[in-house]
Order: structure tokens, then C-alpha cells, then sequence
DNA sequence: CATGAATGAGAATTCATTCAT
DNA sequence: AATGAATGAATTCTCATTCAT
């Protein structure tokens, strides 16, 4: 699993400053968080499998999280950054082939993104009956995304059919949820062959029948 | 919400003939369970939540399911079969109005269906990382989703460009994800606006820029 | 398993006169009741358990005992009461063939009425430890098997030595225990062979070497 | 009461070194556990009643014991291995003064380790009926009393009459139920009364009337 | 910084007993 | 005389969090 991208850590952690052995156990916990999330789910990771795996103790992790929540707080916080990050560099998309090899880098980008988060995504989900906060947190994530694809879509021309908004929310919902089913192992599709597919329907889908 | 389909009933209650008062006892707990889920998620889901609503006691909850993932596995298994005989229903797709009409009229039911039990497979999937069984009937229901895209894809003359299985992957996970945001209201999709643009996208896709 | 005498019945039976189909489900219930506290124990025995036996319901066995202690107290009577009878019974010895032969049917007697009833014996000893009054009960039933014993022991001439108390109550424990590990099949000894070294031994026991 | 030999714990103790802290706590269970064993049996007893004699906390109890049933086994190893060792012991027995000296001595340890652990024995006897496992491990315990016995019998010179596999298990019996009788007061014999008439009895039986 | 031990509120589940028919 | 359904108090077990070293 590559390496997390820096975590802002929870309370007790933010108000102090981490040495490097400090820092290696913050990162260790973050890691071993992702990896039971993804085992167990968010509600039946157990504070216990998370320090076993990152092989230090009980006590340690409240040296660094104020509770379970906190840690995964600062996991969706990262998510967020990550996402909105990636949505504002989704790149304009022109008929040609350039247009299309941006469109498919991007795509690539973000199917790696979620391989690496996605049991914080899936968790989100978990939780999105429960805290309105992070709920709409998420919502937020999820508009960002349709916007920008609706503002690459105005850009068009001649302007594709139908309304912009609920087309975007399709096919962020298809890039979505088919990198999730590939992640998971739901479906057998590799990711050179599922981004292919989904930048050749995009792209297609958003240029009428003129194929590049 | 509407009346949710005859549920075989757990296995304690399985064995048993239930007379009419018994029936109505099981069926008020399950769309309590479905209710509850929806508010709280499966793993936050008391079993003392559900039989309040319910109103009746625990000792009756354990009567007609062994446990809450007992009942959780007649909902899925419910939602399984409701989903199989969907999936099965798939009308052949012609590139006529008619062909429109039909399609969009399968996606309604679809919707509706998710409207009722998306507390269920919002659960299914937070489980699936547990249980490899439930893991693999989610899988096999999405496959069929796939398989019978695929055939309907196949009998459209002149065959569209692409693999056909990728393709029909990206759709299913357009339609249901798609649905998915606007059943839990994380977006501001109607049931008509967005059955209509799914369908719309479908139809598109499915025959290049040949418009009904 | 041979016929149960009859039970005196719980509260609530003893307060009516049973006709005979009333009388055969207690009957039924009563045995039922053996074979599950020989299975499962006093304590892990389940009124389900015993009504299912029984082939009868939950309400049936509320009209016949007041409680799963009733049934068990009405056991005990029936326990208690053949014990008194067959400690009672206990033959004068004397060094000669024939009262051998007769410690010997007595022996036989004991040990066919512990194999019906070693579940109910069993559960007594283990609500010894809650129940002063039953405590107090075995107390007496065990005080009189002694007490019978002592007196024949007394009748013979010459009297044997020791503590004829003390002895006693190690005869009667080793009756008692051997025969025990013989029904529940602890160890693999069988009627004839444990009756026939019992009564030897209490034979030779109580005329010191002078054998039959 | 005598300090009970250390104990290998539970499950979820037995992977872990415990330090000088844990050992203590894990003692005091153990204790607390025989004793409300003792005045309750098995089943009725509550870890309730176990962690507050234990001045201790439920969350503490399944630190050390994964279950009830788990400190139940542990205890049953315990005792295995106490009367294994004491079977092992049993002394060669002569027809002299000395010989009648060490079996009573020997008698008397049978009998103190009975008084410690009569309530896990009495337990032991209650889960017969309920675990084969538990059940095999008592038949095993049982068949070395015997056959210890028969070895030392088959010492002897002249060879007592009569079957010795027989013979010497309803002298074990004898022994274990007498001593049973005694230390939960069902009678009133003393220890030291009943260990002297043990060894009387036992020492007579096996070498007729030739008495010391 | 780190940790082993302890805690106790909270949840699932059981089952003797009662009730309505 | 019988029964299926319902009840809820009692019990076991879990696990996030705190504490003492």
C-alpha cells in the first residue's frame, strides 16, 4: 500500500509537535486504520485490531486520536482534501485524442485514489445514516465533482443534449461505483481495462457519436 | 413505503406454520428492521430499536429470528430475489420510441425497489467486507445485472463499438449508484428527473447518437 | 426406560383429579423430564426441551406443574420415597449362601433404581449447593440407607470392627458412586459384574475373610 | 482455604505474560471462582458473583477468560493434572504397620485436594451430561485411579480374590463419594475419622483379615 | 513516548412463565 | 384440556476509553 499522504492527526496529536519516532507511530496507526477498515468496516474495526497491527498499544493510539471517531475524522478529512484536490484538476476535455488521454490520466488518478481510500469511502457511506456532519461533508465532495464536470461540459461545443446537472451526476456515478466494484473485487476488471472503458464512455457519451 | 414482499422469515420461525396473528408480528418486525437500518445503519441498529418500533418485546423478536443478522440475512435474501426477478425482466431494447419507453419503465421499477430496501443493501455492503457468503450472492446478482445487459447489448443491430461486459459494468453502476444519491437525498434528484436522464443516457449510449 | 410410579404432580395437578388422557400427558411429561435432565442436566434442561419430548406446549406443562422446580420437587418425592422403601427393605445378612444371594437382589433393586433415576439424583446433587431443603432431604435419605445398614451390621455376630458409622457410610458411598460410573457408562462395568462385586465385597466386608 | 496451584488461565491470558499485577488478579478469580462454585454450582453461579468476590471488574474477568466455560475448563485442567499426579503417587502397600501409615497419609492428600476442589468436581460431574469432551477427560482421570490401584493391588502377596479391575473401582468409589459426603457436610464425619476408616477399610479389603 | 491492566456502560440473547384463544 | 404467541427480567459478553507505572 503506498505511503499516506500526511495526516493532520487528531487532538491530542495536533496540539503538539511530533518527533520523527512520533510521527512513524502516527503514520503506522493511519495505515493499520485504513487496512482493518477495510477488513472489518468501519463499526466492526475494533481499536484493538488497529494498534495490533501497527504493533504498538492501547494507550499509545489516545496519545495520538481522542477516540475512534477522531482518527477516522481525520481520514475523511484526508479523503476530502484528496478529492476536492482531484475534482479541481479534472482537466477541460476537448474531442480529440488529447482530450481524451487527459480524461483518461484523470480517471487513472482517481481509481488510485480510491483503491487506497476506499474502505474510508465505503465507511463514509456507513456512517452517512448516522452523522448529518459528515454526511454533508461528503455531499459537498460529491457536488464538487458534478460541478466541475458540468463547468468541463458547458465548455462543449455544440453543447451535448439533456440537462447537464443530472448527466454529471450519472457519470460521476459510474466512475464511482464501477472503481468500487473493480477494488473490491466484485468484478473481475482490471484497471487499465476499467479506466479505458469508462474515458471511452465519457468521452463518447459527452461528443454524441464523434468517436476520437 | 410501500408494502414489502412476504419474507420466508428466520430460522426459528422458518420450521413454524405461523397463523395470522404471527404474521402480522413478522411482518411489522421486518419493516421495523428496514426502517431502523435506514436510520442508523446495520452495525448501529439495536435490536431494542427495531422492536420498539415494532412495538412488541424482545423475547418475540428471537422468536421468528435467531439473531439480528438472521433477520438481516432474510432481508438480503429478500432483496436478492426481488433483484434476480428485476434483472430477469430487462426488456429487449429497440431504438425506437417504444424501446425508450420500456427501458425507462424498468428503471422505475429499479428505482422503486432501491427506494425500499437501499437500507439493506447499504448494509449488504458494509458486510460484505465480513461475510464472504453474503460478498458472494452481492456479486452474483450484480453479475446477473451484467449478464442480462449484455445479452439485450448483444441483440442490437449494428452491435455498439467496445466490450460489451465493461460496458454494461459502468452502466449498472451508473443506474444504481445514481440512484443511490438521490434515493438518501445526498443530491436533489426526483425520482422522474432522474429516471428520465438515466434512461435518456442509456438509450444514447446504446445507439450511438441515433435518437428516438 | 421402564414405567414411572406415579407421581404425586405438581400444584396445580394436585388440586384436580385427572381424568386419563390427563394422566398420560403427565405421564408423558414426567418421563420427558428424565430423559432431558439425563441429557442436558438439571439447570440446562429447557421446558422446551421437555414439552417437545413430551409432545405437548408450553401451557400444558403450566396445568400440570407450577414451575420447572415443581416438576423437579415432585421428582425428588418420587426419588426420596423409593429410596425410604428400599432402605427399608435391606435384608438381615448373615455369613451364609443365602445372605449373600439376598444383599444381592438388593443390590440389583438399587442399582435398577438408580439407572431410572440417576438424572434426578444427579440434579439433586447439584442444587444441594442452593436448596437447604433438598440439601436437607438427601441428607436424610442417605442418613437412613446408613442407618439400616448400621443396624444390620449390628445383628452380626461376631461384631465386625471399627466404627460400624463410619463403615457404613463408606459402603454406602461405594454402592452408591460405583453404580453411578456404571449407568452414566463413565466405566465400562455392567450390571451383573458391578451387582456380583458389590455384594462380595460387602460380603466379605462385613465377615471379614470368613467368605460364603 | 490452601493456595491453589497456579493456573495456566484462560484463552486470552494464556497468550500473554502477565506481570506480577495480572498474576494476582488472575488468582483471585480462580479463587473466587471455586468458592462461588462452591455455594452455588456451576451454572447457577454468575460471573457477577465471580468478579465481585474477586473485587474486580467484568471487563477484567474476559481479560483472562474468553467465557465462563473457559475458567470452568481451566480449572478442570487443574484438577486433572493435581489427580493425575496424586494417582501417580499412590504408594505400594503392605500388609506392616508402614504400609497401612503411608496409605492413610496418602488418603488424607486424596482428601484435602477433594476439599479444595470439590466444587469443580461437583461441576465437572453437572457438565457430564453435557460435554463429551469434559466427560472423556473425567473417565480418563477415574481410569488411572483404577488403574494405579490394580497395579499396587497386583503387588500384593498372596493376590486377594476376586476381579481386581472390579475390586478397585468401587474402592475408588468408596473413597471419592465418602470424601464428597464429608466435605460438603451431608454428614457429619470428620477428616480424620473418614481418612482413618478409609485406610481401615481399604487396608482389610486388601489383605483379608490379616490385620496389622 | 509507551504500555499493560482495568473499567463499566451498553448490547445481544435466553428462557421461565403468563396470556388469549 | 390444550396451545401458539408474547413477555421482560436476568445474564453473558464486548470494547472504547482511562489509568498507573
Amino acid at each position: 500500500m503506498s505511503e499516506a499522504p500526511s495526516t493532520g492527526g487528531g487532538e491530542p496529536a495536533q496540539a503538539r509537535q511530533l518527533r520523527p519516532q512520533g510521527r512513524r507511530t502516527l503514520s503506522r496507526l493511519v495505515e493499520a486504520a485504513i487496512t482493518v477498515f477495510d477488513q472489518r468496516g468501519y463499526h466492526a474495526a475494533r481499536v484493538d485490531d488497529i494498534v495490533k497491527l501497527a504493533d504498538t498499544s492501547h494507550g499509545t493510539f489516545y496519545l495520538y486520536f481522542s477516540s475512534k471517531e477522531d482518527l477516522f475524522r481525520a481520514l475523511v478529512a484526508d479523503v476530502t482534501e484528496e478529492m476536492r484536490q482531484l475534482a479541481d484538476d479534472l482537466p477541460a476535455i476537448t474531442s480529440k485524442r488529447q482530450g481524451y488521454e487527459e480524461l483518461r490520466e484523470w480517471l487513472g488518478r482517481f481509481y488510485d485514489l480510491y483503491r487506497h481510500y476506499h474502505p474510508v469511502i465505503r465507511a463514509w457511506t456507513e456512517s452517512n445514516s448516522q452523522s448529518a456532519e459528515l454526511a454533508r461533508e461528503g455531499a459537498l465532495v460529491l457536488r464538487r465533482f458534478i460541478h466541475q464536470l458540468v463547468r468541463r461540459v458547458r465548455e462543449i461545443e455544440p453543447a451535448p443534449v439533456g440537462d447537464p446537472e443530472v448527466a454529471a451526476l450519472a457519470m460521476v456515478s459510474m466512475v464511482e461505483r464501477a472503481s468500487f466494484y473493480s477494488v473490491v473485487g466484485l468484478v473481475a476488471a482490471d484497471r487499465e481495462a476499467l479506466v479505458d472503458a469508462l474515458a471511452g464512455i465519457l468521452h463518447v457519451g459527452l461528443f454524441g457519436g464523434r468517436r476520437r
